[in-house]
DNA sequence: CACTCCCCATGACAAATGTCAGAACCGGAG
DNA sequence: CTCCGGTTCTGACATTTGTCATGGGGAGTG
């Protein structure tokens, strides 16, 4: 399978939060002679700068990273290295989160459970051109489905989500109290929740929020 | 450092629920030929099996792993095997569970942002006998101190960390509306939170629940 | 142009929640 | 033995939250 001559190898930046598993990463893709990791980074900035520099064919991002998420650098690389296909690696595959990366751009999306062979085969797929998103995800995409709320239902559902009572909602989002309880009353109807808190966790689960 | 000839090597147990960290970390430490990866799991009792299985000198647990957490192994084995050493690594250290990890007789407590080689070391040390802990989560674990709640308040916050109403959180505990309130109002003003969700929130982050 | 959907607001009512005082029982510390 | 703290309860009260009806304005569609 693996090239034997002529053929240059895919040239990978890799980022993730987790020296340790960065780290185990890079030596395991290293040991695929059509792979070679021209970059390494721990933050979504770093991520970005280090594309800049290195000019990578394929990064493969994890979700969750201080400074910028994932599907935030992706959406930047979209952009600056439009030549450059992202693959998305998480350990919580939240349904929402698929669609915000299919969205950005991203061609590849899979859960950390997969082995390190099978994401060699899929870097092949996704430089090749080709998406791949695992199926399991996939699936929990499609039966949790689009979100019903709508875009300020959202916001205040956030702004809840840290336990705030409402008079603070009310002021961080610069409307009145009657307001945001009506936003909130309906978000909770629409996911079917007994409070907005079961809603805020509801929410989170599917990746709405 | 790598010794020679006969000393027998440190053969470990790897539990991760994420197979490519597992595999990945797998062939990290493989590379290091004064440590053996005898057994690898997926999940809390498959971990328990393989040790009693396998009888590994030190075993590496994630604290995040479907079933049963790194601490509640750890707990297990600390009577099944005890001379198995448990060092614990984990993504997100909240202080309390270092606190629970370390009453449960776990020697070594270290977060996934460091190295492989650091860790090889660390596997040394714990296998030695001593004891390490990362000196930031240390720090943490310090300065969050213990947690003020008794143990029927802890209980109650548990219960309500899912936003159920009170109503359900009384019959699950089985206690009279009127005492969960209590309770939680007892919680939420010894946490200084503004309402029993922001308690959890915040219990949440000191690793107390 | 009517219709619908989202945005934003108000007011009023019902239900849930937070707070407080008081009181009984139990076990451990002094 | 007495005092204290944790557990459990009750009842009462103020506050917060959830729900609903109703209204106006704007954007987009048939």
């Amino acid at each position: 399978m693996t090239s034997a001559d002529s053929v240059p190898p895919v040239r990978l930046l890799l980022a993730d939060d987790e020296h340790l598993i960065r780290g185990a990463l890079a030596a395991l893709l290293a040991l695929e002679d059509d792979l070679v990791v021209v970059a390494e980074a721990a933050t979504g900035p770093e991520a970005l700068a280090m594309a800049r520099a290195h000019r990578p064919d394929v990064a493969v991002l994890d979700l969750q990273m201080p400074g910028a998420d994932g599907v935030k650098v992706a959406t930047s690389l979209r952009t600056e290295l439009p030549g450059c296909r992202v693959l998305i690696v998480t350990s919580h595959g939240r349904p929402g989160h698929l669609k915000r990366a299919l969205e950005a751009g991203v061609r590849g999306f899979v859960p950390k459970t997969v082995s390190a062979q099978r994401l060699a085969e899929i870097i092949r797929t996704v430089h090749a051109g080709n998406r791949y998103v695992d199926p399991e995800l996939a699936a929990d995409a499609i039966s949790a489905g689009d979100s019903p709320l709508t875009e300020r239902e959202t916001e205040i559902l956030e702004y809840a989500a840290d336990g705030a009572p409402v008079a603070e909602i009310a002021e961080r989002a610069a409307l009145s109290q009657g307001t945001v309880r009506n936003y909130l009353s309906s978000a909770v109807s629409k996911l079917g929740a007994e409070n907005r808190h079961a809603a805020v966790r509801l929410a989170r689960e599917r990746g709405w929020v």
